[in-house]
DNA sequence: GTCTGTGAAGGGCTTCACAGCT
DNA sequence: AGCTGTGAAGCCCTTCACAGAC
C-alpha cells in the first residue's frame, strides 16, 4: 500500500517518521514500486523483446514513465540512452536490491484455513520463498500435516525457531492470540513479520512488521464507492489503458 | 500500503496523480488511517473509558497524536478541548465518513481455495459487508455450494450482477483469467474491485481497484530484512510500545 | 531522432508549536 | 492545567523538462 504505501501503501504507511526504509537510501515509495515492477519484468522476460523502453514498462506497471525512470536511477544506471532497458539485466538488478537473490526461509504461525490457504495459494515458492516450518496454537491442529510439514505447537517456538533461522514469519492467528505469538517470534529473533491480524502488533524498533487487513481494504473501497459519482472522471469516458488509479495493499 | 503506503501502500500508491480520493476533500493518507482507527475505536468502545485523548488513540493505532488530530480535524470538530474524544460518537463519525453506515453488498469472483477462505475467514460480515453472490470460471466448481451460495458461471455475470447490484467485487481468480472477468464486472457496472491477482488490472478511470498481492508483501519484507542491521535502531534496544514502523497493506 | 538520467519546480503530507476552549 | 484544533514550516515525492548518450 501499498502501502503503499503510495499504497501505498503504503501502504505506504504511517509510523516510521522519516527514516526511509533503512537500506541504502531508497525512498520507501520507490521500494514499493520496485516490487511491483518485478512481475511486469517477468512477463516481458518471457514474451517481450529483450530491450524495452521506460514508457512500455511504466504502462504495464501502471505508473508514469518519469516515475519509473527516477526509481531505476536510484539503483544506478540501468538502461542505455536512446535505446531502453535490458529486461533480464534489469530484473536481476531489482531482485538484488530487494534482497531476493539469496532466497528466503519463512515460517507460518497459524495453520487454520487462512494460513493454510495463504501458503498454498500465494505462489510463495515460485517467487523464491521457502517454507521451513508451521506452528499453531490449537491442539487439534498441532500434529497434523499441512503443506508437507507437521504443525508444531506455538509453545515450541523458542526451541525450534532459532534452529530454523527463518528471515520472515507469516502470522495468521486470531487477533487475541497474535500479540503473544508475536512476542515469542521476536524473542526468537525473527526480524520480519507479515501479519494478517486485525490489530497493530507491538514490536521493538528493529523488527519490521507488515500488516494485511482484508476487511480494512474493503472499508477503503467502501469509501471510494460512496463518492459523489465523480462526473469529471466519468466524463473522460472510455478506456484508460494506463490503468490509472490502481493501488497496492499497502497500498493496489 | 500494504502497502501504501502507502502503500501503501500503501499503500498509498501510485497512479491517481493528484485527485485525492475523490470524496469530499480528504487526503488519501488520511482515509487510509481512518480505516485503521476503526478497530482501535471498537476496542476502546468495549473496554476503555467513554472519553479518550488523542495520545491514547494514537499510541494504540501506531501513529503520532498530531497526525491523528489533524486527520480527525478534516471531519470537523469531533472532540472537546481540554477533555478528549467521545469514543462512540467518534466511531460513528468515522464510519459515516468511510461510507460504512449503509452497509455494502459484495460478490466473490473466484471460489477456489483462496476466494473461499477470504470470504469465510475475514470477518467481512461482522464489519457490515454482505456477500450476495459467488462466481467462478471452473466448471467443476460452478454449481457447488460455497458459504451458502450456489456458485454461478462467470459467463452469467452480465445477466446476474446488475440485479445483485453489488457495490464491491472481490476478485480471486488466476492471473490469466482476471482481466477478462474484470472487464465483465466493469461492463456490469461494478465500481469497486478488490483484487488478489498478481497483475495490474486495466480499468476505466471511474472504477476503483485495490490490489492485495501477498507475494509482493513478502518481497517488501525481504528488502527490510536485507538491511545492514541498522545499528541505530538496534541500539534503542528494548520495547517500543508505540509500535513504530508498522505498515498496512498498502501498506500495515 | 530516440530514450535515459536528472536537476528543478511544484504539491501533498507530516510535524511542530501554539492559540483557544473547558 | 489539559487537550483539541490549526496555521506554518519542512520534508518527501512526483512531475516537468531538458541535457546527454546512442
Amino acid at each position: 500500500m501499498t502501502e503503499e504505501h503510495g499504497a501505498p501503501s503504503g501502504a505506504s504507511e504511517a509510523l516510521r517518521p522519516k527514516t526511509r526504509m533503512r537500506n541504502r537510501d531508497l525512498p520507501a515509495a520507490t521500494v514499493h514500486r520496485l516490487a511491483r515492477y518485478l512481475p511486469v519484468l517477468a512477463e516481458f522476460a518471457e514474451r517481450g523483446p529483450a530491450i524495452v523502453a521506460s514508457e512500455e514498462l511504466a504502462v504495464a506497471a501502471g505508473v508514469s514513465s518519469a516515475t519509473l525512470r527516477k526509481d531505476l536511477s536510484f539503483l544506478g544506471a540501468n538502461g542505455v540512452r536512446g535505446v531502453g532497458y535490458d529486461v533480464t539485466r534489469l530484473r536481476r538488478r531489482v531482485e538484488d536490491v530487494l534482497g531476493l537473490s539469496d532466497g528466503h526461509r519463512f515460517i507460518l504461525v497459524g495453520a487454520a484455513n487462512l494460513g493454510r490457504t495463504l501458503v498454498e495459494a500465494s505462489g510463495f515458492r515460485q517467487r523464491g520463498f521457502a517454507l521451513v516450518g508451521i506452528f499453531d496454537d490449537d491442539p487439534t491442529v498441532v500434529g497434523q500435516r499441512v503443506a508437507g510439514w507437521v504443525v508444531r505447537d506455538v509453545a515450541e517456538v523458542p526451541d525450534i525457531v532459532p534452529r530454523l533461522a527463518p528471515t520472515i514469519a507469516v502470522l495468521a492467528l486470531p487477533d487475541d492470540l497474535a500479540q503473544a505469538a508475536c512476542d515469542e517470534l521476536v524473542a526468537a529473533d525473527v526480524q520480519c513479520i507479515l501479519s494478517f491480524c486485525g490489530i497493530a502488533l507491538k514490536v521493538p524498533p528493529a523488527v519490521e512488521v507488515r500488516r494485511v487487513d482484508l476487511a480494512m481494504e474493503m472499508q477503503l473501497l467502501s469509501f471510494a464507492g460512496a463518492r459523489p459519482a465523480d462526473t469529471a472522471a466519468a466524463a473522460v469516458g472510455a478506456w484508460n489503458p494506463v490503468a490509472a488509479r490502481q493501488r497496492s495493499v499497502v497500498s493496489q
